[in-house]
DNA sequence: ATATAATATTGGTATTTATCCAAACTTTTT
DNA sequence: AAAAAGTTTGGATAAATACCAATATTATAT
């Protein structure tokens, strides 16, 4: 538990993993495709290299899911987005415009950073895209 | 002036930039290379992507300079770190850490945030990397 | 002023991330 | 079972980054 970054997969990934929790069950290549708005043969690809990684489990013509490392990842990726675009709209940009913006650039803020951010701002539990929830912080750890 | 989103680099290329930027003069190959620890050949042909964008002036075997377009342009890009440093110090991250955090991500974020951001802070003139300059701003324009 | 050293560029190659298309394959539907 | 829908494979491409070896240029030293 807890042994990573933030930062081991790419930009594209995280949305990948972002959408397979939000739909938490197991989801298909076509709408995984139409989602994020790339070719069926891409998706197809990506998941191979998530399912390399650890995060999902693929079975061909069938769907794919996230394991349990892809769900704690997972958990982590929607904390992160959820911080980081509740931090910018204290800086007078719209829900909309938070959202856009840390989509950009949020795979490449750090685990460490966000942690500090969210204790920071006192562990908020909601956000501009959603609820937040500790899952992935110190706080709400089941310790 | 003023046409950019902030996003027309890479990061790499940001990094040239701001180098550039602080040395205000005629750079070589191997200052940049030994700034940023990659071989001659890779500033060699970086430089050469920067000036067909038009960011720089570079005459083979004698050096690169910034042009007015470049000027301006690395301006806006350390102006970003900066903000983007402080904002970070705001959160309980050591200036150090900021910074190299911010370094990880800056590339990607927007003229359109760092702005509001800029503005929401009142436009502070200190940061944790070095003075704030407003050029890119709003505000210090020669309006 | 010329050989040598230092610096820089070119050409070739590689990796990572991301993407598409066409063809082949599997599953579902009719 | 045939057709349709969905998925995967194979082949290609593009951008960003980077290295090495070879070549070219400039500077230095004698």
């Amino acid at each position: 538990m807890e042994c990573f970054t933030g930062l081991e997969i790419s930009p594209k990934k995280v949305e990948y993993l972002k959408f397979l929790f939000k739909k938490d069950e197991t989801v298909r290549t076509t709408d995984i495709s139409s989602e994020l708005n790339v070719d069926p043969s891409t998706t197809t690809k990506t998941l191979a290299d998530l399912a390399a990684q650890g995060y999902v489990d693929h079975v061909p013509y069938r769907g794919v899911r996230l394991t349990e490392k892809g769900k704690e990842y997972a958990r982590f990726l929607v904390h992160r987005h959820n911080i980081l675009s509740l931090l910018l709209t204290h800086y007078g940009l719209s829900a909309k415009e938070s959202c856009h913006e840390v989509s950009r650039f949020e795979a490449y803020v750090s685990r460490n950073a966000i942690e500090k951010i969210c204790a920071s701002m006192g562990h908020p539990t909601v956000s501009v895209c959603g609820k937040i929830s500790h899952g992935s912080c110190s706080i709400g750890e089941h310790s």
